[in-house]
RNA sequence: GCGGGCGUGGCGGAACUGGUAGACGCGCCGGACUCAAAAUCCGGUUCCGCAAGGAGUGUCGGUUCGAUUCCGACCGCCCGCACCA
């Protein structure tokens, strides 16, 4: 065997065979240790794995395989986010059914997976376009109805008037649909909504005690809640159309009251339209407003658009006081109540606003060390940051910061009855109405009658048609001659369908808990799902970290208040992982050429490239994340098949710390697959070395073997806490170095076998163990040579020995004020005085003091001497 | 504009609470083995300098016996949000 090189292709399908048929990662809930949950995020079924996800799964299997040699329960499962409009372009374009286009490629990608070696219990696997998930999702809509937190209400939304669908606001690029190329309307939609902002306060705070989630996230999800507290009032408008006597108005700066010039309404408010009915003048600026409203341009360069309508709001605080009332273009409708009060003086967009349509500019507060009164750039100071008020409701020429001074304006707002204190947040409820074919359908039944009538939960699933067809734009449930005709389960008259279907991102919003009782007849089996969840360490893209985070912990919330499960949080330690990237190449008429067709040379410091076939120069790009359009992905099965699953798996943990973006190059992964090699050679040597010298009766380790056995135990308490604090790139580096460490010595060990044979037996087999995590089929294939009790996928974890841990002598630099000129070797704990003395005697230290006193020497025990002279 | 993050060799990156800057990997250079190549092994590799020595973690300044680490200003890059009242 020794000699033989490592073969991945023929070990890592044999072990996959292995772990499959012994169900080692199969979980049981009977298992009375330590439950953890490892979850990646689950895939789309496009029909092919990236580097993405080989990345984000081998990080996620390393921390599956960590805890499971830690002696715990591991839940690591997989499925498949399977609902969505690939499936449906697919079928559009090539008159595939969706459900069979997804089902292929579900079977393709798993083959895929598998070839990965990943600890995952596939007992567990689901589709979320099957009924047995999709029935569940719709029992929990049904639930969330029943308990209020559903309504129906009407919404804008994006219309492709084409493909005759919604279009998401990430689907709209530059005003048009990303796939039919229509300019893309506003339209008023009846629409399903989940109630989301019922819970924003709670998801707020919420974040506060995810102290295991990246700040940036969490930072990311703070705003996107968007609370702010303010003042609430009306203004009595003077001149207004029948039925607005009233304008309810928002601010988040209630000490500025004194400082308004004017008063403004969206362009959408039902004022402007209904003065737009009489008026042809303010329709034709309102859709001014719309057409610029949305244009990128009109955003950057901001101008201000403003209608005066001669409309007179009165000051709450001030009847005497009355105030232009305008339409904007800047004021949004969809924030706070669509109309503002404007104080130029300390907001740029007003100020912007004042000058253009010469209206008053009034400082309410100045800095304390001037009298400048506000010109071209208003005054905003940070809350906490002390002015001087002089015109305001409180004493004149008060010092005070602008958040006292909110606080009290507030106050007296409050007692005199002109308004009231009011939280306001950005967040909306989430629309979920989807025209689509391929999501799962809303379970509501209408009832001309009855109305919205539920589906009893008896009638569960509501499926989708098998035989729907693709050939006319929109949506084909809409479209199918029969599907939607029903009877009411109330009244039992002719009904229809419901024939939207659910945004995707509710399939996603719970899967997590389905995963603790995948076959279960209900959508959660209490007990387990209180038992597994929260899940310990999900690991995800970055691009998540909003809506799908957001929305899983809405779910939860709602999942705890129908009864289905009992926690807040479902997350409870998250990690998002940076990108895989690969440099670009361009041939000479500037098309992309593929990493797979391009040889790259290294001459000096010199890298050229040209092309494979024809030798053509070709042009070395920047480094970009690997994308279809530029050509530069590499495919993850060409890799497992030259270099095996580990060698790929192993790359993409080392070198780049795992939340930044990778760069992957073929250097690296010869790098990855020398290391495999490395190890195996390793491992045959010390075999051969440890069957000849079996006989030998062990003694105490001497020096060399001390040395030995110490870097094999620093590496077992290293390593674990690496992979704990998923940095996995550390973990790489210290089994590099402990590897180098054994090479060394496997040689030294025939020299004294009595001596040494024992730190290399132990060495070698805990090395294995190490690498159990990252690179599992070498491991196992070690693991067997050295004959390993069963497989190291169920080996524990070694116990390092903290007496091996530390040395007993200590090398401590010596600096002379503050530069490195030397070094002593003491043993631990040797007195101050005493390393002085020797320091003092020291050769550079002597020479540097030339005769003198030195100043002061610092003793840090164990660490550092410094002279200072 | 607001918010978050980051600047360390030729490259990716290490350095725990201030204590030997450059671990580990890639690349490169030299050597061994070989008819030759691949593979492998050994040595070197922050910069300047033959050397002694000096400089050095984006720039400038501060605190300290001692700063990649702490503080201030500036420069550059990346990410997120954005007319949010």
């Amino acid at each position: 065997m020794s000699g033989e090189r490592y073969n991945p292709r023929e070990m890592e399908p044999r072990w996959q065979k292995v772990w499959s048929d012994q169900k080692t990662f199969e979980v049981s809930e009977d298992d009375p240790r330590e439950r953890y949950y490892v979850l990646e995020m689950f895939p789309y079924p496009s029909g092919r794995i990236h580097m993405g996800h080989v990345r984000n799964y081998a990080m996620g299997d390393v921390v599956a395989r960590y805890h499971r040699a830690r002696g715990k329960n591991v839940l690591h499962p997989m499925g498949w986010d399977a609902f969505g409009l690939p499936a449906e372009n697919a079928a559009i374009e090539r008159g595939l059914n969706p459900g069979v286009w997804t089902r292929q490629n579900i079977e393709a990608m798993k083959v895929q997976l598998k070839s990965m070696g990943l600890s995952l219990d596939w007992s567990r696997e689901f589709a979320t376009c099957e009924p047995e998930y999709y029935q569940h999702q719709q029992a929990l809509f049904l639930d969330m109805l029943e308990a209020g937190l559903v309504t129906r209400k009407q919404s804008k939304v994006n219309w492709d008037p084409v493909d005759m669908t919604v279009l998401a606001n990430e689907q709209v690029i530059d005003g048009r649909g990303w796939r039919s190329g229509a300019i893309v309307e506003q339209r008023e939609l009846t629409q399903w909504f989940f109630k989301i902002s019922d819970f924003a306060e709670d998801l707020l705070n919420g974040l506060d005690g995810l102290n295991e989630w990246p700040e940036k996230v969490r930072v990311m999800q703070r705003n996107w809640i968007g609370k702010s507290e303010g003042l609430s009032f009306s203004f009595a408008l003077k001149g207004a159309p029948e039925g607005f006597a009233d304008l309810p108005v928002y601010t988040t700066r209630p000490d500025t009251m004194r400082g308004p010039s004017f008063a403004a309404v969206a362009a959408d408010h039902p004022l402007a339209r209904a003065l737009a009915e009489n008026s042809a003048e303010v329709a034709a600026f309102i859709a001014k407003c719309h057409q610029a409203g949305t244009s990128q341009e009109a955003l950057d360069t901001g101008e201000k658009l403003g209608f005066d309508t001669g409309i007179k709001a009165v000051h709450p605080a001030d009847p005497s006081w009355e105030l232009p009332l305008y339409i904007a273009n800047f004021v949004l409708m969809d924030y706070g109540t669509g109309a503002i009060i404007g104080c130029p003086a300390h907001d740029q967009r007003d100020l912007d606003f004042a000058r253009k349509y010469d209206l008053p500019v009034i400082d309410v507060f100045k800095p304390i060390d001037s009298d400048t009164p506000v010109d071209d750039v208003a005054f905003v100071p940070p809350k906490t940051q002390k002015v001087r008020y002089v015109q305001w409701f409180g004493p004149a020429d008060a010092e005070m910061t602008c958040a006292e001074a909110m606080a009290d304006t507030l106050a007296l707002f409050e007692k005199e009855g002109w308004g009231r204190a009011e939280t306001q947040y950005r967040l909306r409820d989430w629309g979920i109405s989807r025209q689509r074919f391929w999501g799962a359908p809303i379970p509501i039944i209408h009832c001309d009658a009855c109305g919205t009538v539920p589906v009893p939960k008896s009638d569960l699933p509501v499926r989708l048609p098998e035989d729907a067809t693709f050939d006319k734009p929109g949506n084909a449930l809409d479209h199918h001659p029969t599907w939607k005709n029903v009877t009411c389960p109330k009244c039992g008259a002719a009904a229809r369908r419901e024939t939207d279907t659910m945004d995707t991102f509710v399939d996603s919003s719970w899967y997590f808990a389905r995963f603790t009782s995948p076959h279960a007849e209900t959508p959660t089996v209490p007990e387990q799902a209180n038992a597994w969840l929260p899940v310990d360490q999900y690991i995800g893209g970055i691009e998540h970290a909003i809506l799908h985070l957001l929305y899983s912990r809405f779910f939860t919330r709602a999942m705890k208040a129908t009864g289905h499960l009992n926690l807040d949080e479902p997350f409870k330690g998250m990690f998002t992982q940076g990108m895989v990237t690969h440099e670009t190449y361009r041939d000479s008429k500037g098309a992309w050429v593929s990493p797979a067709d391009v040889v790259v040379e290294t001459t000096g410091e010199e890298r050229s490239a040209r092309h494979l076939e024809t030798d053509a120069p070709v042009t070395i790009g920047s480094i970009e994340k690997m994308s279809k359009s530029k050509r530069n992905v590499v495919d993850p099965d060409e890799i497992v098949a030259t270099y095996g699953a580990d060698t790929a798996r192993w790359f993409m943990l080392s070198d780049s710390p795992p939340e930044r973006d990778v760069q992957w190059t073929a250097a690296g992964v010869e790098g990855a697959s020398r290391f495999q090699q490395r190890i195996w050679r390793l491992v045959s040597e010390s075999i051969a070395i440890l069957e000849q010298t079996r006989s030998v009766s062990a003694v105490d380790d001497d020096e060399e073997a001390l040395a030995a056995r110490k870097a094999i135990h620093r590496a077992v308490a290293g390593i674990a806490d690496d992979i704990e604090g998923l940095r996995f790139n550390r973990a790489v580096a210290q089994i590099y170095e402990a590897s180098n460490v054994f090479v060394r010595y496997v040689g030294l060990v025939s020299a004294a076998p009595a001596a040494r044979r024992s730190a290399l037996e132990q060495g070698i087999g805990w090395l294995v163990q190490l690498l159990g995590p990252m690179m599992p089929h070498l491991a196992e294939t070690c693991w067997e040579a050295i004959g390993g009790e069963g497989l190291v996928a169920d080996a524990a974890w070694p116990q390092a020995d903290p007496a091996l841990l530390v040395d007993d002598s200590v090398t401590l630099p010596v600096q002379v004020n503050g530069k490195r000129r030397g070094e002593i070797e003491v043993a631990k704990g040797t007195p101050s005085s005493e390393i002085e003395q020797l320091v003092l005697s020291l050769d550079p230290v002597v020479r540097m003091l030339d005769g003198k006193a030195p100043r002061k020497v610092i003793v840090v025990p164990d660490r550092i001497v410094n002279v200072v002279i």
